[in-house]
DNA sequence: AGCCTAAGCGGAATCGGTTCCGGTTACAAG
DNA sequence: CTTGTAACCGGAACCGATTCCGCTTAGGCT
């Protein structure tokens, strides 16, 4: 009987690691050039000098390579709110890094918004896969701070929810819509939660 | 030369009319066996006894056939904001109709939330044709009606946003989701928008 | 009743995402 | 260096949505 060594987590073969790179450089190419409308799999991978077997066994699906294709600003952002500097870091009122987080978001959001689209509309529910839990963790745990009484996780969604990419991107095309308003409109109903620095209590 | 009559519109002919009739018949009976993701265009057009062709013809695309399934109690809830009894109609005070609009948008939206998914998700800007544009207006003009110095339409968004179908589908999956929360939530978001019935003036 | 044509129709073809699988290969162990 | 095998690979096959197009027909008109 072989010893069953608890899944030894080999690290990814060194032919894989090459592929994985030369398609995401075909990838933001095609985005470069041509715009995310033509980012098709079986056109990355041509680009890419692989097959489409490679693009799904390294990303999944056309979700993890949007994604991938997002994921250095991705980490950044993630870093900064986790451990980064106040206000955004610790160290400061929840209050002001609630406000600093959703202000960063839309920020990043906005970004890479085409992107964004793409990987948040390839399945029902890719949105809510990757990075939004961890949002969500981190917006009702500092809204739990302030305000315990509340449904702090429905309100972290509620916070959230607005921010989706395809929202955004629908009423950018109708034109009037900056960051800034969104900034603002956000900071308004952050007022009335309570969180704009009163320092009230959180019975409400 | 003929008359240029303004391009008379005639009605549906009859045979299209029996057409949408199968289809929908067909379909309803799809989704009632054996749930929406058993909805493919092709098993539509198979069990009506018609080519996929006509389908397109007469519902555009996936996310139109969907809607129309949801057509009958989409106009009931119309017509009950639009010109029904208050407080969801016309008559009752501006806060009470906003809090009635949103607790019957969620009813409405948890009784047909596969459908609505489906609808949804078929395109990446599904979401924002058919009707979400009425409830945002309806919306934000109650929202100005009420506090004018603020960004309604960008409120109006953010309280429509939590009830996207697939967000609060992902959240029903996961247990510990019911109307009553997500209504408790929206009504804990108006009272910081002032809309709780308290009179204060919009001046903020 | 017969004509004319816009409106309809069916279903093959197309398109892009995703899955499958028989053949390779990196690389750890001996 | 040889060997064993898990990880990889390429690309054909599959699947469902959508488009295309040549043929048919309802129904207004004479």
């Amino acid at each position: 009987m072989k010893k069953d060594v608890v899944t030894k987590p080999r690290r990814e073969r060194a032919d894989a690691s090459r592929n994985r790179a030369k398609i995401l450089a075909a990838a933001a190419g095609i985005v470069a050039a041509r715009g995310v409308e033509a980012l098709s799999m079986a056109e990355v991978a041509a680009a890419a000098g692989v097959g489409v077997g490679t693009l799904y066994r390294r990303f999944g699906d056309r979700s993890g390579l949007a994604y991938a294709l997002i994921d250095e600003r991705e980490r950044q952002f993630q870093q900064a709110f986790l451990e980064g500097p106040a206000p955004l870091g610790p160290g400061a009122p929840a209050p002001a890094r609630v406000r600093a987080f959703l202000h960063a978001l839309v920020d990043r959001t906005m970004d890479q918004l085409d992107l964004l689209v793409m990987a948040e509309t390839a399945s029902p529910f890719a949105r809510f896969g990757g990075a939004y839990e961890l949002y969500h963790r981190h917006l009702a745990m500092l809204l739990a701070h302030l305000r315990p009484a509340h449904d702090t996780p429905f309100l972290a969604d509620a916070l959230l929810a607005p921010l989706a990419a395809p929202l955004l991107a629908h009423r950018l095309r109708g034109g009037a819509l900056t960051p800034e308003r969104v900034k603002a409109g956000l900071d308004d109903l952050l007022a009335g939660l309570g969180t704009a620095g009163e320092g009230r209590p959180a019975q409400g």
